[in-house]
RNA sequence: GGAGGGGUUCCCGAGUGGUCAAAGGGAUCAGACUGUAAAUCUGACGGCUUAGCCUUCGGAGGUUCAAAUCCUCCCCCCUCCA
């Protein structure tokens, strides 16, 4: 009973919402590991940190010896984006699609065991459904229901286009659960109806109904939208240690709390503590260090969290460039370049008239001295530390 | 099938023949200030061999000295009617 009550907690925590909680505390109540479902559209090769926070929770299903279903949307992917609003993306290759779902699952590894998670591809099964099939799915669900979905009634009430595809995709997420026998079905706050779609379905075929459960969707690095790689305010939890590093010292102090909150293994007590030194004096980027440690050391090492600390400490403190640059070669045609074509070569700027724009600006600087001239020629075989703004490095060589 | 409205630079959105590389806002980037934080202020924000030139306003043609703006056809979206 009380191991129950125990493992309730753990689940609880940090989680925006469980519907029906009662369901739960029965289905854990009989004793056996549960099925917990979690979907991901491999649409892109990495995850990131909104992604972790899913994942998180997975985490803790597992430490409470649960049985993951690590659910890749392989066959989602291919049909297309759903979600129409930004410009209709090129649909993914089947190629595409292999390879983001195995770094997928190379991701995902850092932080469950994969001892533990069976990972599915829904084209296993989605695959094999005919049309007939489909249509009879589509049966089971009738367009008023659909329309109760918040963004659906929003796109449609403000005059904005729906596919009728996009009205497939919760039932085809809902037959997923079917499929699998999911227990437990976890996602975004953003995905609540279509959890609560895999609940209808199995219900229709006599399933025991799937509990939801809801994770808030973490901001990104702009503190306003969730995060996501197209709105590109997201840290990966594959990027270079460094740049995860800074990217976390960027957040606002207020997101911090929020990163904390969801993202960090550290109980709540011990954050209460750090806001309580922090409302005391202490400088919150000190605090923030420890979030970026914490962080880095998940994904990469601890010695990779402590170097980057140092290097963090060392180049904007100290102002001295960043141990490791990249390295680039730029070749020149007739003996010498100039500095615009040589920044955009080494991909420092996007065109020349960007890099007239930042040399205008102040913003470039080579072995750490403000230019001003963007006709400056270097010649061939010099090589020198180029710097646009303040994050963008190279050690160039002419050649 | 019919009627009407609409497609503008990353996004929203002004612009109805020249003064438009296109107002304004957002996003972004840079500079100042800082703690490479946020907020704020300033500036930039198609490309280039940059006092100038070239390519952009759904697509293709056409009218004109001159078109995002006018005409023709096509594509796409929305609303109402059937």
């Amino acid at each position: 009973m009380s191991q129950v009550d125990d493992a309730l907690k753990i689940i609880q925590q940090g989680s925006e919402e469980i519907l029906l909680l009662d369901e739960l505390r029965d289905k854990l109540k009989q004793g056996k590991p549960l099925r917990i479902k979690a979907g991901f559209d491999p649409t892109a090769a990495d995850l990131h940190l909104g992604h972790a926070v899913l994942i998180n929770k997975l985490k803790h299903f597992q430490d409470l010896g649960h049985e993951i279903l690590y659910l890749i949307g392989d066959f989602t992917a291919m049909i297309g984006d759903p979600t129409g609003k930004s410009a209709t993306r090129p649909p993914l290759t089947p190629e595409a699609i292999k390879a983001n779902a195995i770094s997928f699952k190379e991701q995902v590894f850092k932080i469950l065991d994969p001892e533990k998670t069976q990972v599915l591809f829904n084209s296993a099964w989605m695959g094999k459904m005919t049309s007939a099939d489909l249509i009879q799915l589509a049966a089971r669900y009738n367009v008023a229901r659909m329309m109760e979905r918040d963004d659906f009634n929003k796109r449609y009430t403000s005059g904005q286009s729906i596919a009728i595809h996009e009205f497939l995709y919760p039932l085809l997420q809902g037959y997923d659960s079917v499929e699998i026998r999911a227990d437990v079905e976890l996602g975004g706050t953003d995905q609540k109806f279509n959890l609560l779609v895999g609940r209808e379905l199995q219900k229709q075929v006599g399933q025991v109904p799937q509990v939801i459960q809801t994770m808030p969707l973490l901001e990104g690095t702009d503190g306003i939208q969730k995060m996501s790689k197209s709105l590109n305010n997201y840290i990966g939890i594959c990027e270079p240690v460094d740049e995860m590093f800074g990217k976390i010292m960027s957040i606002s102090d207020d997101l911090m709390w929020r990163y904390f909150e969801l993202l960090s293994f550290k109980t709540e007590a011990q954050v209460k503590a750090l806001k309580s030194e922090v409302r005391q004096g202490k400088n919150p980027r000190d605090v923030k260090f420890l979030l970026g440690e914490e962080i880095v050391e998940r994904f990469h090492s601890r010695s990779d969290a402590v170097r980057a600390t140092e290097n963090f400490i060392k180049r904007f403190r100290g102002g001295e460039l960043p141990d490791d640059m990249p390295e680039v070669d730029v070749s020149a045609a007739d003996g010498s370049a100039m500095v615009g074509q040589i920044l955009k070569s080494a991909g420092l700027t996007k065109s020349i008239s960007e890099s007239t724009r930042m040399i205008r600006q102040g913003a470039v600087k080579i072995d750490q001295q403000k230019i001003e001239d963007p006709k400056l020629l270097f010649t061939v075989g010099t090589t020198h530390v180029f710097q646009v703004g303040k994050r963008k490095f190279a050690r160039i060589t002419i050649i």
